[in-house]
DNA sequence: CGGTATCCCTGTCGATACTG
DNA sequence: CAGTATCGACAGGGATACCG
């Protein structure tokens, strides 16, 4: 795959949260540590699959941290890493924006 | 479709430029105004299909905007409006720590 | 509890040809 | 030049069932 897009920075971090669940795991954990079940629920309609797919990318990438218990019930806590809290502050301003922008489009198409 | 995933506004903003060849068109606009084929040029292996389809929906979204000049050749310039300009600056630090992430990743596996 | 395996559906993107 | 039309490949994600 390599990157055809431009290595604009931005396609960079796309290719890190890009995509559809991403983000929210990452606020979820901006909170603080969650177990699995905990993500599950706080994300909304994610699968398990996908969320666990979803967490294996984000540790692949440094973003979070995996940590398994020995005891029973069996017990993983996922957290952000530095570079994933660097991150995450990094998005805050984005996120602001976005928030700004639905407002807005909401003001021209009242009716949607 | 809507929003099932949660409204993060990082989710907002994915939606209007997660895609793969949106934050490169946006850089070469940031430039300043494109043609249509200085764009297809610029951007890279976009082909003219996948360009005028993510061209409009940066329209639609008032990110880009579009002038149609009436003579011959042919001419139309796009260029970024406030909000995409806003936007634009907005992801400026979000591109440096893409770099910068890049280029740690380099580090740790040089024979990557 | 915390996952993995499977199968399918969909959207996105790519190649190519054609039009005003 | 600046697109549109068509078709096909492919990856991401969803539903469900099963495992330690």
């Amino acid at each position: 795959m390599s990157r055809d897009a431009q290595e604009c920075g931005v396609n960079v971090v796309i290719g890190l949260i890009g995509s559809k669940w991403k983000p929210s795991i990452l606020w979820r954990l901006a909170e603080g540590d969650h177990r699995f079940a905990e993500l599950r629920r706080g994300v909304s309609g994610i699968s398990e699959k996908v969320l666990a797919e979803q967490l294996r990318e984000l540790e692949r990438d440094a973003l979070v941290s995996r940590t398994a218990y020995e005891g029973f019930p069996l017990r993983v806590d996922y957290a952000l890493t530095p570079l994933g809290e660097e991150l995450n502050d990094l998005l805050d301003p984005v996120a602001q924006w976005g928030d700004a922008y639905l407002a807005d489009k909401a003001l021209e198409a009242p009716g949607g």
